[in-house]
DNA sequence: GCTCACATGTAATCCGTTACATGATTCT
DNA sequence: AGAATCATGTAACGGATTACATGTGAGC
């Protein structure tokens, strides 16, 4: 059995206490969404593959005659996301991420000067407005999670809106040079 | 004809001088790589979609008996590129990137003590190592270009290492709050 | 009563990667 | 002579998204 990081991210979310794919996906959704985004149509037919390799075991949980699954790890299942979390080796797996805001800025050469200055402010307002949703959304939630000693969450969600905010400082600076001129 | 990210990413390489698909990618390996990346089995049959919709022209261009495509813009294509450049909205396009790193942290909670340090000081040498790497590498390289007045891509290379610079910091701020306890 | 959130899935499609296949030139 | 680089493609596969399809519960 292969298992992806999608893979691990389904088991992870199972192990915080997320019991059925609905609920994964709204976690993975104001958490993990912005360095891992996943879809409904993926969660599910994972849960089935994760259910058939023995790392889940899938209970019936109805509520009322709403029909609903409720998922707990195995201890392989523990076991292989340990596993995972301790394998990291970088180099093995390149940061690489996809941003058509920055691949339109490395073009930026191509437009006149007011349409890079236009460039620049709408990815420094994209940034803003990344930031504040990870603010005011995201670390609230998994701050929340403190209190019950899972940190990590919380941990991620503050560097990513704090690399936000750098992004946008140094847009901001970049803006005001091409002001200059 | 439908244009997604790479189409405009093989027309801008072919703008800023590259003329054949090894080109293109090799460009892209050094450059667009870290928020665009590309491969070779893609670049050929876009660079065909791109000359039947008319954006590109090809022509043929042999080094010897090697057979080799030089490719220019077509005024069309030219259009087609400064329109893209042009109609970037933020919030139509999401930043989103996908980084096996960052999960692992997030789920870091379900590690010993130990492990969790271990894998924070693994990512902080990964941050270390790209910038680094973009630094030396892709740095160099795009500012050769700012003597020929195209800036972009040096900005967008020093935009990136300093992020990485800052990611590194930032987990090494975290590693020693970790060794503290 | 209506709308939104909860809840589970499948099908079609798109996009990208890896691997395969081939061959010439340049550098050591 | 051999290795690395230049150069162009195709085929198979895998993974993710969008759209489709269906139905219940809770709040206004």
């Amino acid at each position: 059995m292969n298992l992806k990081p999608s893979s691990f991210l389904t088991l992870g979310m199972i192990r915080l206490g997320a019991r059925s794919g609905y609920a994964i996906k709204k976690a993975a959704h104001v958490s993990t969404q912005f360095f891992w985004p996943v879809s409904l149509a993926q969660v599910y037919p994972e849960l089935a593959r994760l259910e058939r390799s023995g790392l889940l075991r899938r209970r019936d949980d109805p509520h009322g005659a709403r029909r609903r699954a409720a998922y707990t790890l195995t201890d392989e299942g523990e076991q292989a996301l340990l596993a995972w979390l301790c394998a990291y080796a970088p180099g093995a797996t390149p940061v690489q991420f996809r941003d058509e805001g920055l691949l339109r800025l490395f073009f930026a050469d191509a437009l006149p000067a007011q349409d890079q200055l236009a460039l620049v402010q709408a990815l420094r307002a994209r940034a803003s407005r990344a930031g504040a949703h990870v603010r005011e959304q995201v670390v609230p939630l998994s701050s929340s999670l403190e209190q019950g000693g899972v940190r990590y969450p919380a941990l991620v969600a503050r560097l990513a809106a704090d690399t936000y905010g750098y992004i946008e400082d140094w847009l901001a600076k970049l803006e005001a040079d091409l002001l200059e001129r």
